[in-house]
DNA sequence: TTGTTCCAGCTTTTT
DNA sequence: GCTGGAACAA
């Protein structure tokens, strides 16, 4: 047996972590000190060293790329077929674990998975029917509640009875919504876990058929577990010392959407014979970047303690910019990345990030103005798309009828002449019966209350998805699809549509057929479901990735969130302001505050090579001029570790688009105030103010047309006139 | 049924 | 100040 391949390239920590005996083991894993590597290797460890199956052991993740990274990772070193391995994301196996249980989960076997998209829908129109005015009950905050209530492992009927009119209401709206889900088949993400939960703790048969099979669970990123997470994991568990957790309290950034870095502490105490080893030796960044990660992480209260360390040298100091304004600020970061690229950067290798998406937007610009190519995270994603989630609710409905988010979705898209009359009638027979939209609308039409045209209209809808569920019977997967696509009348809608955007439309529902016809199956299959079931559950837990374009080399803009536990070269984090991050929303408390901060050093340790900081001493924000004070985490990074590259004794307010009088002959350097310049993209300007010298000259120029500018000197190619 | 106009809201996001 | 959604008019 050969193990040296599984241990040889480990540090001493790392091997201490992958060859421990079984038991309790918590692994703290600073930034890029190896975490998945020891996740890996101590899976691979167990299966060859350990001869355990391959089917005994479990390793879960948050996201299904972490997931897909990992089982390719174990493949890869154990040259083995992982597909008796369980790895997956939380929701995703308790999903499997639901389809394969659904009886005792009190589901009706063809329950469908909800995304929150859908899931704000159904509430929405919820909201409506109870008569709620959606102002003084918005419904994302509805949707806030319930799901936060559910990762507290909470149902409506366990809450107490609160005198509290606000508690009281959205109760009866968490009520009606549990019911309707119910009804209608549906699963929303939370209620997979707390379904998942409530499957293991009501059915002893089944918790002990699992706590047998696993033998070893491996979570990764354990301090974003939530309540009903944890709970699970302890379920599994019980009495059995055979969890392994990674994860680090520093990098604990989703406290907002449920995750509780309490966890870490709850594990040292329900496994008290666990064994805790730290990871520190940092493989990533220079040792300037972390120790300015680590100065500003040191004023967090609380923490479990560690000190990121690296034996790859000092590197450069970490760069701070002081911007005029936001505009200076975009065209400073992408100046810097073109020098980087002309030095023979890649793009790829760069990275710029930001608190908030909506800062994104400067970037781009200034990127698209140099022919700069770049990829911006976030956004859409395939599969939430309005005309791929219609396709899909018609295949939903297809399969399900009693599914009333879908019917409502497709009752009148396109439009056949229902109208809100109509559709009001229905559900007001749906609530009074609690029945199905669908058996409601069978019900209408035999009342025959409506006109001619509604009925009709109602029953050409009702006939068309039967007919669709015909001749779909023995179709492929993406027979099936095409055949809903085409018939439902969605490509024709879409094709009538203003040129651009529905041609897009058109195109991306075409890519459904092709993302149909690609699905694999076999691979997916084990729990007995429907090709088609399982590619609709495929699309709703895994949504997709927003953009393609993958193998482009571009310079990456997302927010330091969706940034974490990657790593770039050249890193910017912008945006370095009070106010902007840390966000408004955090500065007057505590806790959030400290999130915030940790937030600060999930984006500084990012950077491999060079990071800069960056602010903007006025900025646009909201439609109004703001002069935020530089971001406190700024100050917490001692002088001696970053540079300033704008020398701000010479700085004072830009000047307004007054031009210098000519008699003006102070200069500085090679340039002087009033001086007529030439520049390759702006054209012919002034120079206003000059500032800095050596490679940190910068000179304000009045072009004649692109307006007033600031120029690094060292970047810019300005010829004197 | 579509285009216009008004109005609120404005961190972070995966499943 | 911009955007997306909802309400409204033609």
């Amino acid at each position: 047996m050969d193990i040296t391949s599984i241990i040889e390239s480990l540090n001493d920590a790392q091997r201490l972590a992958v060859t421990a005996p079984s038991q309790a083991m918590l692994i703290l894993a600073g930034a890029g000190s190896g975490k998945t590597r020891v996740l890996v290797h101590r899976i691979a460890w167990q299966i060859q060293v350990g001869g355990h199956a391959a089917h005994s052991i479990m390793a879960v993740t948050f996201t299904n790329k972490a997931a897909k990274e990992m089982r390719a990772r174990i493949e890869h070193l154990l040259n083995i077929p992982t597909h008796n391995l369980w790895i997956g994301t939380f929701h995703g196996i308790a999903h499997r674990l639901l389809r394969r249980h659904s009886k005792e989960a009190k589901l009706p076997e063809t329950f469908q998975v909800m995304d929150s998209g859908d899931q704000l829908r159904v509430i929405k129109r919820l909201l409506n029917t109870l008569n709620l005015d959606d102002s003084k009950w918005p419904p994302r905050e509805v949707q806030w509640y319930i799901n936060a209530q559910k990762d507290e492992g909470i149902r409506a009927r366990h809450s107490m009875e609160t005198g509290d009119p606000y508690q009281r209401q959205m109760l009866i709206v968490y009520k009606a919504y549990e019911e309707l889900c119910d009804r209608s088949g549906l699963v929303d993400f939370a209620e997979l876990l707390l379904r998942g939960h409530e499957l293991l703790r009501d059915n002893p048969d089944v918790l002990e058929f699992y706590q047998n099979r696993f033998q070893h669970i491996h979570v990764d990123e354990f301090q974003d577990t939530n309540t009903i997470q944890y709970a699970w994991l302890r379920l599994l568990t019980d009495g059995k010392d055979n969890l392994f957790v990674v994860g680090d309290d520093d990098q604990s950034i989703y406290g907002w959407r449920g995750a509780k870095i309490e966890n870490i502490y709850s594990f040292q105490k329900h496994y008290p014979n666990h064994q805790v080893i730290k990871l520190e030796q940092n493989y990533r960044s220079t040792g300037n970047i972390l120790k300015a990660a680590n100065k500003i992480i040191a004023n967090n209260t609380g923490r479990m303690g560690k000190e990121l360390w690296t034996d790859a040298g000092e590197g450069e100091p970490c760069s701070l910019y002081a911007a005029f304004n936001e505009q200076d600020e975009a065209y400073f970061v992408v100046e810097r990345i073109r020098t980087w690229i002309n030095q023979g950067g890649s793009r790829s290798d760069t990275a710029i990030l930001y608190r908030s998406n909506a800062q994104s937007r400067l970037f781009e610009e200034k990127l698209m103005a140099t022919g700069t190519p770049y990829r911006v995270y976030g956004g859409l994603r395939f599969f939430d798309r309005a005309e791929i989630k219609n396709a899909l609710a018609y295949l939903r409905l297809m399969a399900n009828p009693d599914d009333d988010a879908s019917f409502e979705r497709v009752i009148n898209t396109p439009t056949r002449g229902i109208g809100a009359k109509a559709i009001d009638d229905i559900r007001l027979i749906a609530r009074d019966q609690s029945i199905s939209l669908w058996t409601a609308a069978v019900a209408l039409i035999n009342q025959r209350n409506l006109s001619a045209r509604a009925t009709n209209a109602l029953i050409g809808f009702l006939e068309l998805i039967k007919a669709l569920n015909q001749q779909a019977t023995d179709l492929a997967l993406y027979e099936k699809v095409k055949l809903v696509v085409e018939k439902s009348g969605l490509i024709g809608l879409y094709q009538k549509e203003k040129m651009d955007k529905g041609e897009e439309k058109v195109e991306n529902l075409e890519e459904l057929v092709n993302a149909a016809r690609l699905f694999d199956f076999d691979q997916q299959n084990e729990e007995g479901m429907s090709e088609l079931d399982l590619f609709l559950t495929h699309a709703a837990l895994e949504s997709g990735d927003s953009q393609a374009d993958d193998y482009e080399d571009c310079v990456q803009l997302m927010t330091i969130h969706s940034a974490k536990g990657l790593e770039f070269k050249l890193v910017f984090l912008v945006g370095m302001e009070e106010g902007l991050f840390p966000s408004q929303q955090s500065v007057d408390d505590f806790v959030r505050l400290e999130e915030e901060r940790r937030l600060c050093y999930v984006g500084m340790t990012r950077a491999m090579q060079q990071l800069y900081l960056t602010y903007a001493e006025s900025r646009r924000l909201y439609g109004r001029e703001s002069y935020p004070r530089p971001s406190r985490f700024l100050r917490e990074i001692p002088s001696e570790l970053i540079q300033e590259v704008r020398l701000r004794a010479t700085v004072s307010r830009p000047a307004t688009n007054i031009q210098p009088k000519h008699s003006s002959s102070i200069s500085v350097g090679s340039y002087k105030l009033g001086q007529r310049v030439q520049h390759e993209k702006f054209g012919e300007g002034v120079v206003l103010q000059i500032e800095g010298s050596g490679a940190q000259e910068r000179v304000q120029v009045n072009f004649k047309q692109a307006g007033v500018k600031w120029l690094m000197l060292s970047f810019a190619k300005l010829t004197t006139l």
